[in-house]
DNA sequence: ATTCTTACA
DNA sequence: TGTAAGTA
């Protein structure tokens, strides 16, 4: 399929794809006219990679365990490398941190959502 | 109409 | 990320 029609079946715009495609993140083939041409797993892998980036792990990251991305949310390395556990791990304790964060603010909204229905309703 | 590349702020 | 130019 064609950058748009990705585009829009991943919420992802064609600029950040052609991005992902420049870092290695996906790839597609090139069409005669020089479109890009993106096989249908695509789909599922930009939603991957989504996910990682949202989370907060930076391309760099995602580009190492990319290969190794699987089932939804499934990651396995068949040879640990020692380098790249660490930076796993540093990875792990950011994502921690964030996730703590972001119920934090959950929390709040949840609780003022809370005082104004029953104010409201 | 859609996509492509490049590049600056 | 918004934007613009000049193509195919």
């Amino acid at each position: 399929m064609r950058i748009g029609e990705l585009a829009e079946r991943t919420g992802a715009p064609a600029r950040m794809l052609r991005y992902y495609e420049q870092h290695g993140l996906i790839a597609a083939d090139r069409s005669p006219n020089g479109y890009r041409d993106f096989p249908e797993a695509t789909v599922e892998r930009v939603g991957q990679i989504r996910g990682l980036l949202d989370a907060g792990v930076p391309v760099k990251i995602i580009k190492q365990i990319l290969p190794c991305l699987d089932g939804p949310g499934q990651i396995y390395f068949p040879v640990p490398d020692p380098e790249m556990l660490a930076q796993l791990a540093e990875q792990r304790d950011r994502m921690t941190r964030k996730a703590e964060c972001v119920l934090k603010n959950r929390d709040a909204i949840a609780a003022y959502l809370d005082r104004v229905s029953g104010t409201t309703a």
